[in-house]
DNA sequence: GTGATAAGTAAGCAG
DNA sequence: CTGCTTACTTATCAC
């Protein structure tokens, strides 16, 4: 089965907006190796290119988008996965209540089992006349 | 105290990139008038002011636009809503966790006081040899 | 057309 | 400069 497409879901780029029609690329990079390659080799290959200020300033910047690119994917991977964190969690501690909730039940019931054999025992006393030491009396 | 600015955060926006400097606006109506008015009566006004086919797309295409951007501004809200919501619940449900907990534990307690006083009568009983009904000898 | 949302672009801050 | 986050723009989808 198919992941199910997200609403407002977009094809990833395909076309290079920073490319111009014309003149053609300046230095014909793909994107992928523009924003792979470091800055020290960048600046050589643009070096040996002789490539003018300016085409230097639009590779940079060119460069500087994709980066961009790629920290917006991140940042939106992380909201995302920081939110499913959050509802694992609430879910987790849903459950320890529902445990603990269950094993306070029958506390109570012991409890009320116990108290009822304490006051049993109580009345069995005073109907055989057995004085029972006052620090036992009490509940 | 100053609101803190977030991180990213960014000047809202004051220049009309839909309004280009050369020729001047088509229309001059603000962006907020322009995302406000029901489409009958913008239509109403390109076509009073005689527009050409052309601008009127690039004004319908500018109050698209202004949607949009109010669109992305509720998305965003909704989404730090859902985000606190989340944790707020999750801050609650840790609250009523500890509560339980403390529930738990003077249950516990009053459980031993009463089974040590169980205990102790039962044994005031042995040594004073009485005879306790077995429903009653039981924990 | 309207509203919502994912991906991409740009501004601004922190390091 | 790098990386991140926010506001904004664009492409798409559902209605």
């Amino acid at each position: 089965m198919a992941p199910e497409p997200r609403k407002g879901e977009r094809k990833p780029k395909e076309v290079d907006h920073y490319a111009p029609l014309s003149p053609p690329p300046i230095l014909d990079i793909t994107d992928d190796e523009l924003v792979t390659i470091s800055v020290r080799d960048l600046n050589r290959t643009l070096k040996l290119r002789g490539l003018t200020r300016e085409e230097i300033v639009k590779m940079k910047q060119r460069r500087r988008t994709l980066k961009n690119r790629g920290y917006a994917a991140s940042c939106r991977i992380k909201r995302i996965e920081q939110k499913d964190e959050l509802e694992v969690e609430k879910t987790q501690e849903w459950r320890d209540m529902e445990l603990m909730q269950e094993e306070l039940v029958k506390m109570k019931e012991e409890m009320t089992g116990i108290r009822g054999r304490y006051e049993a025992l109580k009345r069995f006393a005073a109907t055989n006349d057995i004085h029972i030491p006052p620090e036992l009396q009490h509940i």
